[in-house]
DNA sequence: TACATAGTTGACAAAAACAGTAGATTAATA
DNA sequence: TATTAATCTACTGTTTTTGTCAACTATGTA
């Protein structure tokens, strides 16, 4: 399952998009239009900020936006900044790998399957992106 | 990403599988060969020998055994019986469901995309069984 | 019957992750 | 310069995960 804070961080970057166009938005309107705790919030979008998915400016008519389209932000990107590794293994984890300890890769069975579920799972969150949920 | 509980899980019963023909196997065993916590394997197992997957046998010449034929048990269900949803959103899950607050599903498209996440996921893991990793 | 073997049970506890909070600070702009 | 609004650090409480302990119960066998 996704963490509270990846399920905010989608519902705020759907909000994002649909306002795309009016320029940015405050953390206070997401935080209340979306039902997401203010200050929870503030934490997610600043993530997304640091990695480069968001910007925001300060000041009077301030708020935040996007850096990239969202057209080009696919849902894999977001689960990993937030969530970290979507394989359910580590050992068959692209972005987060680690070996296992006591089992050899290339002979196990459970190691095959995860990776089956692994690129079925990738092949469609990699293609789907931000802009593709409003 | 699967719990440590959940990893371990299939470790022993793929110990298990390997071994069916040979009688009952003691706890110890598996935890040996197979490094895991001893005690932490006991709880696994008893969980795994409550919901009808393995049965146990006290006493000398006693151990774990399973109950149904590891060809009949999915690898979703050791899933679902560990770690709860294996969908990743709970508006999402067949056998976990439960309803998002502020949002209306049919009209939301992280909703739509996830469900088709599941079903990928799903078709993967009902279909694998334990008899399929040894 | 007595003993050794082996699983059962429930309570407990350390550590990590998760969810959320508080308050002072910094920056933009009118 | 006053106001608005984002930034940052640090902290707190809860839950989940992971793992341990000790006493108990059931079984097979000598």
């Amino acid at each position: 399952m996704l963490s509270k804070k990846t399920q905010y961080a989608f519902k705020a970057l759907m909000y994002l998009a649909q306002k795309e166009s009016e320029g940015p938005v405050l953390i206070a309107e997401i935080s209340k239009k979306k039902k997401i705790p203010l200050k929870f919030l503030e934490n997610i979008l600043l993530e997304l900020k640091r990695s480069g998915v968001l910007d925001s400016k300060k000041g009077k008519g301030g708020g935040y936006f996007f850096k990239e389209t969202p057209k080009s932000i696919p849902l894999a990107k977001i689960m990993r900044l937030l969530d970290g590794p979507i394989a359910l293994l580590p050992c068959v984890s692209l972005n987060f790998y680690q070996r296992c300890k006591n089992c050899d890769e290339k002979n196990c069975g459970l190691h095959e399957t995860m990776i089956v579920v692994r690129d079925a799972t990738l092949k469609i969150l990699e293609k789907k992106t931000v802009a593709d949920l409003v």
